[in-house]
DNA sequence: TATGAATGAGATTTCATTCAT
DNA sequence: AATGAATGAAATCTCATTCAT
């Protein structure tokens, strides 16, 4: 599996071949199918597992509130949503690629944590702008900036990116920095 | 290329087959292959294209200030933006689709377009946070919310979107709501 | 057909296209199905054309006898085989491409040129060897080396080479030099 | 590779499909891009193996001098080139088959062949002509007159064919018969 | 439990030839 | 008489999966 995400990752779902898998992993073809019905199993292996982390994390997700103990906690929750991107973020892209019939998929997981998000926004100063489209806005934010980060083109610290993102996400919801 | 752009922004480029794009283009292999050398050359032809309107677009962004007509500009700006996003959105995301080797990357392009919007924001209210890094989010945000539009998961009228997009960048660059 | 054997001779047979043919001769491939019905069609008038010309060279060897006058007629008409094979070498070398079903093969043809030299040897000095051997052995030898002449790998004058040639035949057919 | 030796000698390289290949080794295609991987490596393989055992051949050339013992190694060494020509001759034709681009071509290696034959030749009696000549036109006699053998169209004995070869090539080096 | 050679269906690509203009 | 875009049959090559050991 941990060669699975490596590939998959720098690769995408089609372009990896179980043979760039097997060879990773040091195993045969053979061991492969021994443990996964299939390249689509093992792909949807790793995506359940991505999945539920994902859910737990959302879980996780701090009330919203325009006060500095809110946005403290929002900062250390962006923390642990990063050093997921950073970990699976490739993965998650590969996930995208159209037309996986059946499984669902990367924007589906992403809207729910969307949702719980704007759930979480507990109270609205503006009235003009649909919450959802704001979280949805927002995690897509923290998702493309980890990219950059993680493949070199930023160089903040997580914990500076953090903040970052926590004032932009502030600001959207509450319409002024707190 | 338009059955092209079809075809991978509905499957991806590895799933699609020269054989889906030349029977919705009626025609036969042997005239794909007049016209492009293989399918990654077909492919390559969509990527410049979408890269040239995206720069052609880039070059229009307005300059971000906290003002009355600074806004409207940037809301024209972004209903523009969206509207590319809404035909070439699937083959963008078709196009970070694992290394393409050599080819520049949608990454590289919309860094381009963060560049610029940077470049763009003329009055810093706020010292604390990386204009780069605001710009990157921001597109993320459009980006996603742009998908999420096309697919159908969110219902708003592209004008309200960009309402809502221009009120986050602005809040994002000067703190606060005009 | 000028452009035919320049294509055919720098790339064989099967691997010129008509393609190349009529780009060469700077016409469109209609032209070429206007003159001749298939590509075997134009290869065949080919090398009817060079059958031709070396048959007619076959028909001016002169008889081959251990004395001054014959070695001279001998030389001058080794400059003219040679010149053919400046000219049809590699098409000639291209013909031998096994399987070209009914077409009489380039062997055929020097197999016939090596009957007349046969013919030609008016008096046998060695009866141990069989002179269709050394005909053909010879006219093997005028091909190469005239092949090694052309692509610059041997420098030197026809005239030189039609010496050196003619020598080595005369001494094989009558062991001993004139 | 036995099977690609059969076919490419029986039809050329253009012309042999890699389905006949695999027909005729009985396995399927899947097999034999696992050991090659294309149909130019296969025969670029081949042409390595014979260039290799044509080398080992050169090796082992003997001194010509003009004696009786050097006359009959000479013939022995014919026999044996002979009969690689034998197995692998028209598998050098088809090698010829136009510009295989970086491969060493087969004239490179008679080149080879024809040079080390002139460094052989330890005596010369005749100072009128160059030695490398002549041993180019030996290799060509001897190479199409074993393609008239291998075909049926000269009946003798490979002993025979290389006692002839080797007078005629004794007596193009130094002039008379031994 | 592990192997990896073998498979074959399906993908991409080539090119001699045609035919409407 | 000439064109050249279009064709499609046939070739090359790929890769997920199997199965005898």
């Amino acid at each position: 599996m941990t060669a699975g995400v490596a590939v998959f990752s720098a690769r995408g779902f089609r372009a990896t071949r179980v043979d760039d898998i097997v060879k990773r992993a040091r195993i045969s073809h053979g061991t492969f199918y021994l443990y996964f019905s299939s390249k689509d199993d093992l792909f949807e292996q790793l995506v359940a597992e991505v999945a539920s982390e994902l859910s737990s994390l959302t879980d996780s997700l701090p009330a919203i509130r325009p006060t500095t103990e809110s946005r403290a906690d929002l900062e250390l929750w962006l923390v642990s949503f990063i050093e997921l991107y950073s970990k699976y973020g490739p993965l998650i892209r590969s996930w995208t690629e159209a037309e996986r019939g059946g499984m669902s998929t990367a924007e589906d997981v992403l809207g729910t944590v969307a949702d719980a998000l704007t759930a979480k926004v507990k109270i609205r100063k503006r009235k003009d702008f649909d919450p959802r489209i704001a979280s949805l806005a927002l995690l897509a934010m923290v998702e493309r900036v980890n990219y950059f980060s993680v493949t070199g083109q930023v160089d903040e610290e997580v914990e500076q990116l953090a903040r970052t993102l926590a004032d932009i996400m502030l600001d959207a919801f509450f319409g002024a920095q707190i």
